[in-house]
DNA sequence: AAAAACCGTCAACCGCGTTGGCATAAGCTG
DNA sequence: CAGCTTATGCCAACGCGGTTGACGGTTTTT
């Protein structure tokens, strides 16, 4: 077997597939995606993503290294979708709440690939501009390169962090997430105010906070703080 | 085959293994977590974790329903680990700083185990006596119980958030972590300033800041914000 | 027209989670 | 101690997963 992919530019199509299908790079990402989407994260394995497409499995392997590099290529397609179109304002403040909550956004659509993808570096194409634009944004605020970093660091991590933990509950199977929020009812809402006092009187303000993100919130503070730094430099 | 599992409390423990071991639910959830420590989050099966106790795969469906069973169970572990020997000192800001650091440690000691099981609701004990806790900790200071609740959602969201990002870099797999790190040098750090002027001007900065966690940085802001409120209130 | 490269397909390997049936030892009853 | 029940460990098997190596047809190159 060969060891090498050959890269998606250099590469001339040959033969179509049995199905009559011609195979492309950005067709197997979106088909992945697609599959994600509709059937969850188990949903998505090589050879059913072969039968989507109507090829043999072992032919993704002309295209990706394994299921490692699909996975980086579906991330960086996720962070382009979440940045496609976006146009720099020019306030600094909008700028970066759009761009976080954009992220946010596009991966709250795709959880499934969301849980997947958000903490790798591709290093490709839409996660590299996406770097770029933030840090942009930062320095021609007028932040020094030091506040710049400390600044970009704290938004992409809490942006993606949230994004991964926001996502993970609306990606469990639907078993699991039938089961976390059967919990909820059958334990916490029942438990003694003996025993849990706080638990107890809090319980009908947990119940109804429960299915929000502290996103917007979070990222509210880290821009206060930003804007902060900002005046006193 | 039974339906059920017996509990751990009504288990009247009856043969010892092939290799003279007798079981308990305990056992086997440090063992798991032991194994994902040594092994990582691919080296834990239910098939080597039979082998590493001296018994059949398939004895462990008589202590758990399933993988997801025991993930909540070595869930609810790395969280009791978190919180051993903790007692509130009556000063709200330095308990809740404590809980959250305790939290984030503990996970980042167990990586693969937390990105495992960072976004689950387990119901068992040690979870419920840490939400308990932290409740206690923001009502006792003084919060209304909406503040309580909204303040108590944004910290846990937080922690478990950043607790799961920093563990997933830590926690993988050798050959993804070292294709991450080589992407930096390979490709951040060799980008012209002609076409990525930001990343170039900061790309030192952005390396040495790559192994540290915004996440000290960020709980700071939430306390403030919640110092805030309750003088406000 | 021949040679080379590409790339889809086939068959196979091994490991995975899970299950049903079976054997046996532990505990209970007397 | 004898016999019954039942918990629980073990075995064999199932279907599905990722991955690979050999093969062969088709396109491009020379």
């Amino acid at each position: 077997m060969a060891k090498k992919v050959v890269p998606e530019t250099d590469r001339r199509r040959r033969k179509p597939t049995k199905q009559g299908v011609v195979l492309t790079e950005e067709m197997i990402v979106q088909t992945a995606l697609r599959m994600l989407h509709e059937h969850g994260r188990e949903g998505l394995t090589v050879r059913r993503l072969g039968v989507a497409l109507g090829a043999d499995p072992s032919t993704l392997y002309r295209y990706f290294r394994g299921t490692d590099d699909l996975t980086l290529a579906i991330a960086d397609e996720l962070i382009g979708r979440a940045m496609r179109g976006w146009r720099a304002s020019g306030d600094w403040r909008a700028d970066l709440r759009e761009v976080g909550l954009r992220i946010h956004t596009a991966y709250l659509n795709h959880p499934e690939a969301a849980v997947l993808t958000a903490n790798r570096v591709s290093g490709r194409a839409n996660e590299i501009a996406t770097d770029e634009a933030i840090l942009g944004i930062l320095r021609s605020a007028g932040l020094s390169d030091p506040d710049a970093v400390r600044v970009y660091q704290a938004f992409i991590d809490l942006t993606l962090a949230f994004a991964a933990l926001d996502a993970a509950s609306l990606a469990l199977p639907e078993a699991a997430r039938a089961a976390d929020e059967e919990v909820w009812r059958a334990t916490y809402a029942q438990l003694s105010p003996e025993t849990h006092p706080n638990i107890a009187a809090t319980a009908p303000l947990l119940v109804a906070r429960m299915n929000d993100s502290a996103y917007p919130t979070a990222l509210g503070m880290l821009l206060d703080s930003a804007a902060a730094t900002l005046e006193a430099g």
